[in-house]
DNA sequence: AATGATGGTGTTATGTTATAACATGTTATG
DNA sequence: CATAACATGTTATAACATAACACCATCATT
């Protein structure tokens, strides 16, 4: 009966953030980013966005679409899959590929080749940079070839998950 | 006009290996894998096995199901999802997620968490080892966290393909 | 003001990838 | 022979993603 046992001091992956911070934090910045760039900042984009900071953790897209159809915008998929290109473009949002899911960045402004750490039982990611996770990307020296963009995705199961089961 | 200068000293990592050498070799140890472990090498597996082999580059479960199909066998989805997950768990198969796609296994015996080169232009895709692509995976030492398997893709483009397009 | 280019959103339909659920056959084992 | 384990077959459907076209606002230029 080894069950909940959250908020210890496991997982710092997962947990190493104040999330009230993050959230309004990441749309200061996606705002700054925008205005900047001459990029419009539409209700849409902020919905979208605002959908997966909130709960920062990988959505699907028809997920996003039902959250958007409960907010009042249209729910028919080429508006998320718009969108989530738009600010995947831009760095705001990655896909995580073993998920078929997207998630709000946590740091736009460092990491350009994310890695990803998702728990299988839990489905939380973490978000890593290279150093963190252990992996150095000194990826470009493949011979012969340009490497535009890194996948790097860790599955595995993260202490909270691990400790709950006793298996 | 630069085009079709293949063959080169160029792009290492995509022509590096001796197909026919590859294709025998690789149904030889499947074999003997599956002779050791218990395992059965039906008709159906070796086919899947041989259609993933002889071109040795990425193809979708549905391209599978036609050339199954084309050879006689049953061509339902599941029948290649089945036994593609079969092969992916025993190492001879690997998914390219950013392809959605699946691709033999270069190296059963060695590499347990492949790293793939792909090209966005003529798509193939190299299985490289941690050492050959640069990238360390010291990846475990990620705190609380027991990493299973990871994803690693990289994509760009093969000088092949770079060379041809004067863009 | 008319023109037309651009960008964002809306809508319908369809394409692509993957799985659930159940049926059938085959082989090994008690 | 019963039955368990495994492999394959089949139907239907779920889940994920894009094509193609319509509409409207903004803005720069005639």
């Amino acid at each position: 009966m080894k069950k909940k046992r959250e908020g210890k001091s496991k997982s710092k992956i997962f947990d190493d953030h104040d999330h009230g911070m993050c959230f309004d934090d990441a749309i200061e910045q996606i705002e700054n980013y925008f205005l900047k760039k001459n990029l419009q900042f539409t209700p849409l984009r902020r919905k979208v966005f605002e959908i997966l900071i909130r709960d920062h953790k990988p959505l699907g897209a028809y997920e996003i679409l039902e959250a958007l159809g409960r907010d009042g915008f249209s729910s028919s998929p080429p508006i998320a899959y718009r969108v989530l290109d738009f600010l995947m473009e831009h760095g705001f949002v990655h896909k995580i590929q073993g998920l078929n899911a997207f998630i709000a960045c946590s740091n736009p402004n460092h990491s350009h080749s994310p890695a990803f750490v998702i728990c299988r039982k839990c489905e939380k990611v973490a978000e890593v940079d290279e150093k963190k996770s252990g992996i150095s990307f000194a990826s470009t020296n493949i011979e012969n070839f340009e490497v535009e963009k890194t996948t790097v995705e860790m599955t595995g199961v993260c202490t909270t998950c691990s400790s709950a089961a006793t298996i």
